[in-house]
DNA sequence: AAACCCGTCAACCGCTTCCTG
DNA sequence: TCAGGAAGCGGTTGACGGGTT
């Protein structure tokens, strides 16, 4: 039988599970629980210590890969791409492994990354490589590579950051200017969440879709122990 | 315009490993 | 040394958006 059918996870249980997406409100609650506990926490007393209907497992992972500071969204650069290939090579499907050496990245991200674009890339270098095994295959490489770095759906107006964006999940999003009010009908400022843990920077780089840009604190909100805490995004530069 | 298909990715599930008493 | 609980890990699922027919 399943040894993590846990009493503590089955007592959660009888109470109503939320499932799937989070939601701003969740994220929030987690961080700052987190937040509050300078480092130390428990992940089977944390959604009820945070008042969340979820699992500790799903608390886990949603900070793991999501709200933990320093996680890195959007496309992989084609440094990231080709050390992702060669220790893919060497460790195979080992994605903590692989991702504790790509910092910011999540397994989980590497896994999907890797399942969604990279994996078709090594088939199709492989390919090539059978079909003209006199060429030089290095110059394959650059250009499939270069090709992944292209966003398929390239829109002038579109969220810097991945495409999760549109799906109701506004939290580690940032946007251009843009209010909540704008996405999900609440009037705050959007949020870029995961500022909550580390010393919010005056400004910042972040890699998006066409490039660096530099975005600039312009507000800073934070209500204390109920912690909220919204920050305003301006997009100041963007080079392409 | 609508239905369908496909790609993407956040989240879930179940198993394994680690830790602690 | 062992058992039980917590955390970690990787495969899989399902929702969603965009493209195609």
């Amino acid at each position: 039988m399943v040894k993590s059918t846990r009493s503590s996870v089955t007592s959660v249980m009888k109470t109503k599970l939320r499932k799937g997406a989070w939601s701003l409100e969740e994220d929030q609650k987690l961080i700052a629980y987190i937040h509050s506990r300078h480092g130390n926490w428990n992940w089977v007393v944390t959604p009820k210590a945070a008042g969340l209907l979820r699992t500790g497992k799903s608390c886990r992972l949603r900070w793991l890969n999501y709200l933990r500071p320093g996680i890195k969204h959007g496309n992989f650069s084609q440094e990231e791409d080709e050390t992702i290939i060669k220790l893919h090579q060497q460790l195979g499907n080992r994605w903590s492994t692989i991702a504790s050496r790509l910092p910011g990245r999540t397994d989980n991200e590497i896994k999907n990354h890797w399942h969604t674009h990279l994996k078709k890339y090594c088939l199709k270098k492989n390919n090539i490589l059978q079909e003209t095994e006199t060429d030089d295959p290095s110059e394959d490489d650059d250009l499939l590579l270069s090709n992944l770095q292209k966003p398929s759906n390239v829109n002038a107006n579109s969220s810097p950051s991945s495409s999760s964006s549109s799906r109701g999940d506004p939290a580690g999003e940032i946007y251009y200017n843009q209010t909540i009010e704008e996405n999900d009908g609440s009037s705050q400022t959007y949020v870029e969440l995961q500022r909550l843990w580390d010393p919010v920077p005056a400004s910042f780089p972040m890699e998006g879709l066409y490039g660096t840009t530099t975005y600039t604190l312009a507000s800073y909100y934070d209500a204390g122990d109920d912690v909220s805490a919204y920050l305003l995004m301006q997009q100041n530069e963007e080079s392409v």
